[in-house]
DNA sequence: TGAAATAGTTGACTAAGTCAACAATATGCG
DNA sequence: CGCATATTGTTGACTTAGTCAACTATTTCA
């Protein structure tokens, strides 16, 4: 499983460890939060696991939240002498205790959750609307990526364009092919212009873009415009460094090649350049023929663009 | 400091606190791989500290580790009794005792760093290059933003245009116009060819951008550009909502001024609508006049665009 | 100068967690 | 079926981690 390419790079590895540490101490600030409310941490989180989801078992419980069972059972005898807790035996298994609240214990978790809310909406409050968003997406993120590794649901979806899109497509463009081919500021004012002028002279009938978004992100875009009647034009294609290799690319082309034949056009072309080796390998095998070759001087690079057609 | 609009959604404080619970756990797990060594989580702790940066005071570890100062106190006794730790009495105070590493303290902590690595690299190792990078970026975002909360110093600095930022401005303008006066998608094209046009004719000589940028983010822009050899014009002036109030609106347009001066220019110029108020403010208390204002429809609403001129 | 604060230490304590052993039950295999 | 093996939950005996208040030696600040 663990066969992905290169090993990560020190400079990753110690980024990792330094959140790791940040937010250990984190976890530490939010425990003292706890400090003048009857529950331990521990006793905190087992109280949260039984207030939400259905009756478990002891080591269940003792599995998720990684308790050792002796300790677990002494906790779990404190609440239930404390009434907190309903200890009903199993049918299916005599070992097994089914552990769930009493009322009392949801009196007793209620404040404890509440200030635990209240605490975090106070650190919220301090954030812009904006940051918000980002800190809960990027702990979704983090959550994902860290949570039991081979979990990589490659998984993205397709929409039509929105507003922010080309302005995005366009920064990221404009970023991507500047590390990844050393091309200057030129080209990203391409591509604004591009998809500007798509956004402007958008006609639904005949016209389409894709965005490919993964958890909420942006991974990849194309862009059909009409040419004439008879001629359709895929532009912008690309696609993210981090979605590439699960056949985005493919996809998007694909769209563009079912649209174009379901409006009728009769071809579909685009322009691109040479050193887009993988982008081209891509419009080869869905068909396109190269039909001309020309070099030019764009983007601060000597290039070669390449014109493909499609019969469609 | 924390009149910062709206409260927090109850969705949002449910997924910062699920993520909480999460890291919890996650923090138990690491906890766990260091077992076989001769260190606790928090003597780990305390020899990273020890073991990178300059000399620090106990009192000083306590603080940034959030230990008890009894606790700490012995613990470093420990360290002390098995030869891994110099204490050297301050000069500044000498209450204080300066703590480092001895050679015997370094080669205690070698191994038990090497374990905290190997065991992130492992989990890293499960990732493709993309997602170690989007885990990266994500830790490093949780972590400015959870990072004691009013950190939001107000410190921005001006840099010129790079790749990427015309895309990027395209994309918050859209985004922000949009929600604030519900201009549609239009206006982010325009925005796009706008910016495009400045860089593909960008003449250092008369021309410039201002980019203002707070801990790496953009949270405002403008563009001064070349009407004539007498006439600048100022174009695309804005300030990110959580960079207002700092004054950023006007320091951009100062600039422009200041420029436009120095280059010999007569006249400033610039386009807006009546809706921005607090952009006209701006203009206005900068020494511009309206002199021209004309009703049109764009961005699917109908407003009133201003001309604005300042002699220089 | 003197009151108040801070650095570091210590004694006395509680809470948190570990480990091994045990009874009761379930599971799987020949 | 019956027997070895594993699992659930419990308990006793223990170690580790952390807390709290009191104390000395110093520094700071009015």
């Amino acid at each position: 499983m663990s066969h992905k390419s290169k090993p990560p790079t020190d400079e990753q590895i110690e980024k990792v460890r330094s959140f790791n540490r940040f937010y250990t101490r984190h976890i530490g600030l939010l425990n003292e939060g706890l400090l003048e409310s009857a529950f331990s941490l521990t006793e905190a989180r087992v109280l949260y696991e039984l207030a939400h989801g259905n009756p478990v078992t002891a080591a269940d419980l003792g599995r998720d939240l990684g308790l050792d069972a002796g300790y677990l059972s002494r906790l779990l005898k404190r609440f239930d002498a404390k009434g907190l807790l309903r200890r009903t035996p199993s049918q299916d298994d005599r070992r097994q205790l089914l552990l769930s609240l009493t009322e009392q214990g949801f009196a007793a978790f209620g404040p404890l959750n509440q200030a635990s809310a209240t605490q975090v909406a106070a650190m919220l409050s301090e954030l812009s609307p904006g940051e918000r968003e980002r800190l809960v997406q990027s702990m979704a993120a983090v959550e994902r990526l860290v949570g039991d590794g081979p979990n990589s649901d490659p998984a993205y979806s397709l929409r039509p364009h929105r507003i922010g899109d080309i302005g995005w497509i366009a920064h990221r463009q404009g970023l991507l092919y500047a590390q990844e081919y050393g091309w200057d500021e030129t080209f990203e004012a391409l591509v604004a212009e591009i998809a500007a002028s798509f956004v402007k002279n958008f006609d639904p009938q005949w016209e389409r873009c894709w965005i490919a978004e993964r958890e909420g992100e942006i991974v990849g875009s194309v862009f059909l415009v009409r040419s004439s009647g008879e001629v359709a034009k895929l532009r912008l294609l690309y696609v993210e460094l981090s979605a590439r290799g699960l056949g985005l690319g493919r996809r998007l082309v694909d769209e563009c090649i079912g649209f174009a034949r379901e409006k009728g056009y009769r071809t579909l072309t685009l322009w691109t350049n040479d050193v887009l080796v993988a982008a081209c390998g891509i419009y080869r095998a869905a068909g396109f023929r190269l039909v001309k070759e020309e070099a030019h001087r764009s983007f601060g690079k000597d290039l070669v663009g390449q014109t493909w057609d499609l019969d469609l």
